[in-house]
RNA sequence: GGCUCGGUGGCAGAGUGGUUAUGCAGCGGAUUGCAAAUCCGUCAACGCCGGUUCGAUUCCGACCCGAGCCUCCA
């Protein structure tokens, strides 16, 4: 039993080893709730999902936090621009989040902390800072002094010249080095803020992390995960501040998953070519959403398409035919998490392709076994597919339902499959073909076998 | 410009210093009244050029191409 996980800091794959022998904690960057999660956000909570699954097996306490950002720029504005409180935006896309998220089976996190509940936090974290020489108050924002760190910007592998080569952003006059970047900033009368030794204002987007982590998970957590764009400056600053302000290890490993491609190209909401995880609930299945998501490494880049749910659908399609068939077979016997090899997949830094692949040969194991084996192999089977949060509705369920309008109903399709069996019986095979032709053309393929005729809908 | 990371068969997508996953699609066969499902068999790949090596898709170097970060972004 031992999970291997890729750090993002030291850039290779290490044994993972939490700091308490028996529990583990992890923290990943949750959504800032202005409007609706695309498919490209709901990647990181999958791909995490399946390793707080994963750990759940070795560990006794996993304690997973997913935060909410609920104070923000792009929050102010969207609740401008619909004339809605701010209460009223956060509320409705928490819940949005909250559903979009559970419909792709990610099990809900252990804990959810919302910026605007630890306020307080920031605020003394923010003190700390300014206490020990890492942070200065200007012009009634407070910055972090990013040369007082000397190691500042070891996750993302850039020195502080690098990125002033890079630089393409007017440095704010307030900023003694053009790095340093906001721990708290001045609100507006009208916007939300909170009162603190440096007047009104609201904490920096970085600051939230850092002191809900410290908060809530402690001063060294286990695991923090994200998508590959925080690594900067999110993930470096939260560094920062942590490090300053506490001293000893923030994080012990960083990982981050690629992002969705749609023709090649990133999918973002600052480019407009995304698709929202709601809307292709419409089409498809949440646990095809997660499929398609999981058939690719984490770490690589995923092109996005239909084809890619189609392919994801089809998949799960012969996944669930296989269990319908032996539906009869009580899944039973001991699995041995350790010695299965769609285990030792996840285990190797969350290999979700080969661990799918895995899983067809379990599949194709249970095609071809005797009876008396058929009992563990699909307890095999559905063990790996709770794992990956699959195979775990009733086959019949699955494949009879569909995610968008009903077609032809279930008792229309059972009184034409009785009257396709008569004319079978009666060798009248040209009506039962075109029953069978009727039944394809609204949307229900049949298949026959010695127990009788089965239906899905495709 | 700086810093990362990639380029695998028709498509998707793992992996490895030598026996070259897996799925879909294709082809041949078994089965079926015909199909479907299933089974058996089969085709086919490692961007380009050098180097190291008995042997490289796998290691090293150059090159070409692509993506990302450097600004809010999963």
């Amino acid at each position: 039993m031992s999970i291997t996980v890729y750090n993002t800091l030291s850039a290779r794959k290490e044994p993972f080893e939490p700091l308490a022998p028996d529990s583990v904690t992890m923290y990943v960057c949750g959504p800032t709730v202005y409007n609706l999660a695309h498919i490209g956000n709901a990647r990181p909570v999958v791909v995490f999902d399946v390793l707080f699954r994963l750990l759940q097996t070795q560990y006794g306490k996993v304690v997973y936090a997913r935060n909410i950002t609920d104070v923000d720029d792009k929050i102010i504005a969207a609740a401008r621009e619909t004339g809605r409180g701010i209460d009223e935006v956060t509320a409705e896309f928490t819940a949005k989040y909250r559903e979009d998220m559970a419909a792709l089976n990610a099990l809900p996190p252990t804990l959810e902390p919302h910026a605007t509940h630890n306020i307080e936090a920031m605020i003394a974290l923010t003190q700390t800072l300014i206490e020990k020489g890492h942070a200065y108050e200007s012009q009634r924002h407070v910055l972090f002094a990013v040369e007082s760190m000397p190691d500042y910007g070891r996750l993302s592998k850039r020195s502080l010249d690098d990125m002033l080569a890079g630089a393409r952003v007017e440095v704010a006059d307030y900023k003694r080095h053009p790095g340093d970047f906001v721990l708290w900033k001045p609100a507006a009368a009208e916007d939300p803020g909170w009162e603190s030794p440096w007047g009104r204002g609201r904490p920096g987007w970085h600051l939230e992390c850092s002191a809900m982590i410290r908060a809530h998970l402690g001063e060294t957590i286990d695991i923090h995960g994200g998508g590959r764009d925080l690594i900067f400056p999110h993930h470096e600053n939260e560094i920062a501040q942590s490090r300053c302000a506490h001293g000893g290890d923030y994080v012990r490993y960083w990982m981050h998953n690629a992002y969705l491609d749609i023709d090649g190209e990133k999918m973002s909401k600052s480019l407009g070519n995304f698709r929202t995880v709601r809307e292709l609930l419409g089409h498809y299945r949440g646990e095809v959403l997660r499929f398609a998501l999981l058939s690719a490494h984490y770490r690589s880049p995923l092109n996005f398409s239909a084809e890619l749910l189609d392919q994801a659908e089809a998949t799960l399609a012969a996944f669930y035919n296989t269990l319908r068939a032996l539906e009869e077979v009580p899944a039973a016997g001991e699995v041995a998490l350790a010695e299965e090899s769609f285990y030792r997949a996840l285990e190797d830094d969350l290999n979700t392709p080969l661990a799918i692949a895995e899983l067809h040969a379990l599949a194709k194991q249970l095609h071809k076994a005797a009876d008396a084996e058929k009992p563990l192999l699909k307890a095999r089977l559905l063990a790996a597919g709770k794992l990956l949060g699959i195979l775990q509705q009733a086959p019949d369920e699955w494949l009879q339902g569909g995610a968008g309008e009903e077609g032809i109903d279930a008792e229309a399709i059972d009184a034409l499959i009785n009257e396709r069996q008569q004319a079978k019986a009666d060798k009248h095979y040209a009506r039962a073909d075109a029953i069978r032709a009727e039944l394809l053309a609204a949307g229900v393929e049949l298949e026959d076998s010695r127990e009788g005729t089965r239906w899905r809908r495709i």
